[in-house]
DNA sequence: TATTGTTATACTCTATAACTATA
DNA sequence: TATAGTTATAGAGTATAACAATA
C-alpha cells in the first residue's frame, strides 16, 4: 500500500489529465463532440448493443447515454431500430455514414497522437493503457454504488 | 513510433477515464467541486500567486480560473489581496479556513484511494504518475495553441 | 411491480467575446 | 497599445426525478 503522499500526487495527475482531455476534444470535428464520440468508438468496436448496455460500458447514467444517441441519430450515423424480443428496447448499429465519421476520428486522433507522443517508446505506451486499464476497472461506477467515503453523512454531489 | 491501433487504443482508455474522475468527485465535499478542488491544491502545493499564473498551471482559459476563484472567495477560503507592484493584478493565498478545508479534501481522498487501489503495488503507482507527468508535459494547452489536427478547415470546436 | 428508455431540470466545466482598469 | 482580470453568454457533460410504455 502507497503513502498517502503518493496517492495527493496521483490525484493532482488526475486533476492536471483535463488538459489532455481537452487537447484531444480540440482535434474532434465540430459536429462530434467526445461524449458522441465515445458512442461511436463503442459501437464500432463492440457492434450493435442496447442503451443500457452502451451506458454500462460508459458508466453514465442512461438518461446521459439517451441524450447522447439521439443526437448522432438525428445526424444520420446510427440507427435505433426495435428490439423484437422486447418492445421496451432499441438495439443500436452504426449507419455507414457513422462508420465513415468514425474513420474520419480515427484519423485525426492517430495524426494529434503521432505528433504529442512521437517520441514515447512502445513500451511506455503499452505501460500506459495497462495502468489506465487497471485503474479504470477498480474505480466506480455511478450505476452501482459504494458505500461513500466523503466526509459528510450523506452524499456529496448533488446531482451526482 | 507505435502504431495507430495503439493510440486508438489510448484514446478508448483516455474517453474510459472519466468514470475514474467522476467517481473521485463523488469524494469531495458538496461545496468544493473539482474545478475548486484543483485551485485549493495548487494554492496549498505552491503557495500564493497571481491569478494568470493559477491559469497557466491548470491549463485553462483566464475567466475559468476568475469563475471558480470568486467562488472560493465567496466562501473565506482564499484571499485575493492587491498586488502592490501592478496594480491590475491580484495575489492568491489560502485562508486558514482554506488550509482546513484542503486538509478534509486530503483526508477524502486518500481514504478512497486506499479503498480503489489497496491492491496495487508501489511501483504501479509510481510508474502511472511518472507516465501521466509526461503526457500532461506533452499535450497541448489551451493558452499556447498549436497548427489543428483536424481535418475540419478551420477550428473544430466552436467554444473552444 | 419492475425495467427500458425519454424528457425536464439543474449544476459544473469550459471557451469566446466584450468590457474595465492599469501598464 | 497591450495586459490582468471580470462578467455575460453559450455549449457540452453529468445526475436526479418524473414519466410512459412494456415486461
Amino acid at each position: 500500500m502507497a503513502a498517502p503522499e503518493r496517492f495527493a500526487e496521483l490525484a493532482r495527475q488526475f486533476s492536471a489529465f483535463g488538459a489532455v482531455r481537452r487537447d484531444l476534444s480540440r482535434a474532434l470535428p465540430y459536429d462530434c463532440p467526445p461524449g458522441s464520440t465515445a458512442v461511436l468508438t463503442l459501437l464500432g468496436r463492440d457492434g450493435e448493443m442496447r442503451m443500457s448496455r452502451l451506458a454500462e460500458l460508459l458508466a453514465v447514467d442512461l438518461s446521459v447515454t439517451s441524450r447522447q444517441v439521439a443526437h448522432l441519430a438525428e445526424r444520420g450515423w446510427i440507427d435505433r431500430s426495435p428490439d423484437p424480443a422486447d418492445k421496451r428496447s432499441r438495439i443500436l448499429h452504426l449507419t455507414p455514414a457513422g462508420e465513415a465519421k468514425l474513420q474520419e476520428i480515427f484519423l485525426n486522433t492517430t495524426r494529434l497522437f503521432s505528433d504529442r507522443l512521437g517520441d514515447w517508446s512502445e513500451h511506455d505506451i503499452d505501460e500506459l493503457i495497462r495502468l489506465l486499464t487497471r485503474l479504470r476497472a477498480g474505480f466506480g461506477d455511478c450505476r452501482s454504488p459504494r458505500p461513500p467515503y466523503a466526509s459528510d453523512p450523506i452524499p456529496v454531489h448533488p446531482h451526482k
